[in-house]
RNA sequence: GCCAGCUUAGCUCAGUUGGUAGAGCAGCUGAUUCGUAAUCAGCAGGUCAAGAGUUCAAGUCUCUUAGCUGGCUCCA
């Protein structure tokens, strides 16, 4: 690659997307991507482009391209000085620009750069509809965008309509953004002039010396752009909601009220989006919980804290043996500590100080106790029952912990945010030698738990932050164990700079439910406080006392938020192993009802979880409630299953399987419980 | 906690400019004995979230309260 190219020297070449990977700073999050997928699409451009004067991008990028199906480039990114800046189309080339990489439409970053402009509009009409209105951010997100307003009464729905209204007039207009760029003090002094202090603050904010500005008609917003070429690309939005919002989301500050909303290129996509909200509305967990009788809820009684049940109850005991069962076969010891500790003990542990706003608390005979929020100082108690050689460790101790957090009432959700849940937690106490060694058991856990439900989810590593006990030594350690066992496992990872815990770095697993939406699920963290504040030792080979190093980690998080997730990933019908009703036998006429439970007692007898429709309804009504409550497996038996001492199987999907003995359902069944074990490292061991 | 929206039968929802509270499904009772996503009939089911106000009259308008739902920095 050409460093400091004089005269400027463009590529677009596939070794850019490689050089590009090496950069550092100031590259926003949403670029990197943009090399991968511009990876692709270069290669099949396949031109490198030598440039000796100034030209425009969007002539550069059409050239790059030409005569290839890209036809919609929307913005470019160029490389100065070694580092990349977002541009637009409409601007010619910045002195010493070195590479140009272009951006397409339906690329993530394309649609990134249409909200975002998207996103301008809608402030210029909400600037037409009520000029009083402040401006603040207004960025893309996953699916859309926001704009954040400082108004005197917020936006309801029917300003949204309006203001819809007046984006898509503003959108026939065709109008250009047009890119400026000004001193940092005269461009304060411009938006000081027309009252928008939430910029000005802003500007003050940007270390740079020249900020750069975008004009769109009669509204110039501050922004590092890059932006589509005009406003025609923006027709194809949809404002969805109206929300409050702090200021650099701080609730001391002022409240603002937001517009969400999405846009894409085609009318047909913003369509198809439209319609996978309405479908991802009825996977709701909630809705499903309601409809399949698993769980519910009392405000009235107990907020925030779940009944579950028959059905629901069954889900969990299932999840929970099988969960058990692997945490033995991966040599963890089931423990568990009580319940109410004595206030003292969390003093001790340090929870007292840092989480009793969140804690219950209960007192009787004039002891204060503290409802436990972790399990950690129970597992504490345990491992210290005894001295320890270095030979007893690891010590890996499990608990399917009850614990009580008080959660704010507002961010109360269903299964998936409650105030008292069922952690699968344990606490692994070992040698520092052994720590790299117990962290990569952990992600193989991990893992293998996501293949089994073909979950998607990205791994978080989350390093010292500033105010962090421990040594360097320590941590460095630690924080290598954690690199060093996802990249073990070729998991891809990201690095969350200084978000660690101030008592030992960790990894947070997210899994990505239907809506996008992201739920922390496992966690791992290392500690260095618990094991000095509790005086963990065990005994090394040198016959003196060590400090061992312990690990907290929890796999499916809360057993509530992962049912939750997995009835939401699986739409209700979950695998044949965990659905609580594995089959239901009907009856055609209550002529045959009599076989329907001979039938039935076989098949619990081979240990399957089945039972009798035996109601006087007709077939089609019958087979139509079994499908809905998302049964796997219907068995109907009328006259010529009666006399073949047999049954005829439906599968959920609406296969037909014909005619099959118990023995042969039994084992039909059986064998779609054990296909998703197949796959991973995970034992199926239920009979 | 804060902002917005919502709250009518067990569930999903109608209910016009303020004028006698409705439907479908579910439930119950009866009839029907039926072959792969809804058999028919009848019955029952409501202090319209709670409270206050305006009015001759409030599910509807105003205010207060509660609950629920969505949102509350993926940085111009």
């Amino acid at each position: 690659m050409s460093k400091g190219g004089v005269p400027p020297f463009f590529f677009v070449t596939q070794t850019v997307v490689f050089e590009h990977n090496t950069l550092q700073e100031r590259v926003p999050i949403h670029l990197l991507r943009v090399r991968t997928d511009i990876f692709m699409n270069i290669r099949v451009a396949e031109k490198t482009i030598a440039v000796t004067q100034p030209v425009s991008l969007a002539a550069l990028c059409q050239e790059a391209l030409s005569g290839k199906q890209y036809k919609s480039v929307v913005g470019a990114v160029v490389r100065v000085d070694g580092t990349t800046v977002c541009m637009d189309l409409s601007r010619s080339l910045p002195e010493g620009a070195e590479e140009v990489l272009p951006v397409f439409a339906n690329t993530p970053e394309g649609l990134a750069i249409l909200r975002h402009s998207t996103a301008h509009v809608m402030a210029l009409a909400v600037k037409h509809l009520f000029p009083a209105a402040k401006v603040t951010i207004g960025p893309s997100i996953a699916t859309g965008f926001y704009y954040d307003f400082d108004v005197e009464r917020p936006f309801t729905n029917a300003d949204l309509a309006a203001i819809q209204e007046e984006m898509h007039s503003i959108a026939k207009q065709k109008l250009p953004f047009e890119r400026s760029e000004l001193p940092k003090a005269e461009a304060r002094a411009f938006f000081e002039a027309q009252g928008e202090t939430y910029k000005v603050e802003l500007i003050d904010a940007i270390p740079d010396d020249t900020v750069s500005l975008y004009r769109c008609g009669d509204f110039t917003d501050l922004c590092r752009g890059p932006h589509v070429p005009h406003t025609g690309f923006a027709q194809h939005s949809m404002l969805l909601s109206v929300a409050g919002a702090y200021w650099h989301g701080d609730e001391k500050l002022p409240m603002l009220s937001r517009i969400y909303g999405t846009a894409f290129f085609e009318e047909k996509a913003l369509k198809e989006h439209l319609h996978m909200l309405e479908e991802a509305k009825k996977r709701d967990h909630r809705k499903l919980g309601r409809e399949l009788s698993l769980f519910m809820f009392r405000e009235d009684v107990a907020p925030g804290m779940v009944f579950w049940l028959p059905k629901g109850m069954l889900i969990r005991t299932i999840l929970e043996d099988f969960w058990r069962r692997e945490h033995l076969r991966r040599g963890y010891d089931i423990v568990q500590g009580p319940q109410l500790l004595r206030v003292e003990s969390w003093m001790r542990s340090g929870h007292y100080d840092h989480y009793r706003e969140n804690m219950y608390f209960t007192e009787i005979d004039e002891d204060r106790y503290g409802i436990k929020p972790m399990n950690c100082v129970g597992h504490m108690m345990i491992y210290n029952v005894d001295l320890h050689s270095y030979r007893d460790l690891p010590k890996r101790f499990f608990e399917l912990g009850l614990v009580h957090r008080h959660e704010k009432s507002g961010v109360l959700h269903g299964l998936l945010r409650v105030r008292q849940f069922t952690q699968d937690d344990a606490h692994i106490i070992c040698t520092p030698e052994q720590l790299q060694g117990e962290i990569e058991g952990v992600i193989q856990l991990i893992h293998d738990l996501m293949q089994l439900f073909g979950f998607s989810f990205k791994i978080l590593i989350s390093t010292r932050p500033e105010n962090s006990i421990g040594t360097d030594e320590a941590w460095e350690m630690a924080t290598s164990a954690l690199i060093q066992s996802v990249t073990s496992l070729q998991l891809p990872y990201t690095i969350n700079e200084g978000d660690g815990a101030f008592y030992g770095p960790k990894i947070d697993v997210v899994l990505l439910d239907c809506l996008g939406r992201e739920w922390q699920c496992s966690t791992i963290q290392v500690d260095f406080t618990l094991p000095e504040r509790f005086d963990l030792v065990y005994v090394g080979q040198d016959g003196e006392r060590h400090r061992p190093v312990m690990v907290h980690r929890a796999i499916m998080g809360s057993l509530e938020r992962f049912i939750g997730v997995l009835l939401e990933h699986y739409a209700g019908a979950l695998p044949e192993w965990l659905a609580p009703e594995q089959a239901r036998i009907v009856t055609v006429t209550d002529a045959s009802n009599e076989w329907a439970k001979e039938l039935a007692t076989q098949l619990q007898a081979q240990g399957v979880r089945v039972t009798v429709d035996d109601r006087n309804e007709k077939l089609g009504f019958k087979i139509r409630e079994a499908q809905m409550a998302k049964i796997p497996f219907m068995l109907v038996v009328g006259e010529k299953e009666v006399q073949a001492k047999a049954c005829t199987v439906r599968l959920r999907n609406g296969e037909n399987q014909g005619l099959h003995s118990a023995e042969d359902v039994a084992a039909m069944i059986r064998l779609r419980c054990e296909e998703p074990f197949k796959k991973g490292g995970m034992c199926y061991s239920f009979a």
